[in-house]
DNA sequence: GGGTGCCGAGAAAACGATTACATCTTGACG
DNA sequence: CGTCAAGATGTAATCGTTTTCTCGGCACCC
């Protein structure tokens, strides 16, 4: 207790001291540890050997004879997207209930980083992956086999060899122009990321509605961050005749945007009216002028612990795919500073 | 590659399998991968052998045997809260190019659940910890020892047993209210958290800012949560006399005086003014009226993974705590409309 | 030319748990 | 009262690596 000299290699009690301390053999220790049968009173001997000895298993070692990691593998762009974030909290969330641990791994979009965490997880022997690959990788990935199981949420490619949990990105972006377009808008520009499938669906979605609505669609494409949608949407309001509405693929896009509308001097609900997915904590701030598709971020993460943990059971059922719907939330109210009285023509 | 049946619990090829293919021994294969003594003809077929099998070392193995787990533990509340959310990227990325893995562990200020991680942190023999403990736990952690060094971020004790990296509350909060002041505020309220030391620390700085200034202090304390401060805010904004200005002793605090005062019909340069801590990024969205303390977050993390690496290196050194500093931001310009004209006091 | 030291490689022990298997006890049943 | 099944417990093998130890060969030096 009172060293003089830490190392932080100490041998640290092992299983069989604590089956010494309790005179018993290092099977029936580990049979009380995991709830095999023990007689009452072994095991009450047991439990006050593990108390007094202060033991703590070491789970490299059960992980290996037992071959279960207990652990999932999480891989997202980057955490700091408030979508991610949510989502790995959920995640965290079913695996802390269900006693298992998560690695979670940020790749910032880059393949090479990814190829590195998807070797990582096989080394780590994980339980299972949720990933939300890149567009290079949501295809390649399709092809690759894995020794457990995958699911893709977000993002998902073509082939639909993996479980999956996506939204119903067509609809969704279909709801979001009819939207704008019952407000009046003619002219509607996007701006869309240009590294997940998500973006592309997104995208698709919009020239669709656009279409049937018989007007233009009028599409850019960027990096998914604020700076990219910033400048992208700056450059855009610098032409002579841009359009007075933007929908954003996601909420970081969204961000940029409305940063670029306050730098341009333009008000939101006045001058431009804006609209996106995600339902992040600021967009409520700007209120009107400002709808969004919420996404049902936990019930995402849940779902595809679901699956994983189906897809466990029975290895060789057909993959899956969830297809969950996002919500219209509409902002519309007259002005930002009379705010909370619904709109009259507002349903939902 | 195409078998019928998938049962997740292959053998997979071991460190057995590459010797075999390369016939080598075991501990040749060992030595090529961990970077060895081994002649360059050995080395080039065992390298063969390992892309020919597709080898995946066994972490757990390594580990058990190695006693190096190569994986640190990172303790927060919550990982939504952006300042969390920042810090854990930070470390991560720190990590990874140490090749390294980290737990996020997620606590919601529940010490039994904290203690849980505390255990599982042992379990995982992790090479170090670190941990923005909530106020119970802080003192009690101070006393804990632990088979592998433990860094305090962000919130710290009273004692200084282990190495710690936290902002000077005091003089940030100090530099917020002067700045207040000179804004001509004379009342300016207070709103903290009810869980962390940093909150208590922000509070002691506010206090002593101003009564150094000759004003009056009201402070509320609160669950550190949107919805708290929204609540208190807005039971306080109903008072009569209420004050014009308030500061918030985080993000989340601050988001929800924000809320609470659009709720009351109230504006923000004119009506009120806010200011705290986290320089998040919608702070900027609301632009004058909500200056902020911008914390060096990545910094944080980068420190407190130093302090880790030192630690074990040197395991009897006195413990460390490095004291950074925030930067204030000030958002005084004169309305929202015509915002971005940089205002002239205002460099940066 | 014969010790001497070094280096590359293999054999085998060790890491700390779980678990297959053997053994022993006990109770039920014919 | 003998037999057998079932349950409790111990013994020892095992998981897949790293690491220690040993040995053989080779260069070096006097």
């Amino acid at each position: 207790m009172n060293r003089m000299t830490r190392t932080f290699t100490d041998a640290g009690v092992g299983i069989k001291d604590v089956a010494a301390a309790a005179s018993v053999s290092t099977a029936t220790v580990s049979r009380v540890l995991s709830g095999g049968s023990v007689s009452p009173a072994l095991k009450e001997r047991v439990e006050a050997a593990v108390r007094a000895t202060g033991y703590r298993p070491n789970l490299s070692a059960r992980r290996l004879r037992s071959k279960h990691s207990r652990t999932i593998g999480l891989i997202v762009s980057d955490i700091r997207n408030p979508f991610f974030t949510a989502l790995s909290r959920s995640v965290e969330d079913v695996a802390f209930r269900s006693d298992m641990r998560v690695i979670l791994c940020n790749t910032d979009e880059s393949p090479e980083r990814e190829a590195m965490y998807l070797r990582l997880m096989e080394e780590e022997r994980v339980t299972g992956m949720i990933i939300a690959p890149t567009r290079q990788t949501a295809d390649r990935i399709e092809r690759l086999s894995f020794d457990f199981p995958v699911v893709l949420v977000d993002r998902t490619g073509p082939l639909g060899t993996h479980d999956a949990v996506v939204i119903d990105n067509l609809r969704a972006t279909r709801q979001l122009i009819e939207h704008l377009v019952d407000l009046g808008h003619r002219r509607i520009g996007g701006i869309f990321g240009n590294t997940s499938s998500t973006a592309v669906e997104r995208h698709e979605g919009y020239a669709a509605a656009m279409l049937s609505a018989g007007l233009t669609p009028e599409a850019h494409f960027t990096a998914p961050t604020i700076a990219g949608a910033a400048t992208e949407l700056a450059r855009w309001l610098g032409e002579p005749d841009h359009p007075r509405a933007f929908i954003a693929s996601n909420g970081l896009l969204l961000l940029g945007m409305v940063k670029a509308v306050r730098a341009a001097g333009l008000s939101i609900p006045a001058d431009v009216t804006l609209a996106g997915f995600d339902n992040e904590l600021w967009t409520e701030l700007i209120g009107s002028g400002l709808s969004v598709i919420e996404q049902p971020i936990d019930e995402i993460g849940q779902s595809a612990m679901s699956l994983l943990f189906d897809r466990l059971e029975r290895p060789d059922a057909p993959p899956r795919k969830m297809v969950l719907s996002g919500r219209l939330i509409e902002r519309t109210a007259s002005s930002p500073a009379e705010a909370e009285a619904p709109p009259p023509s507002d349903r939902n």
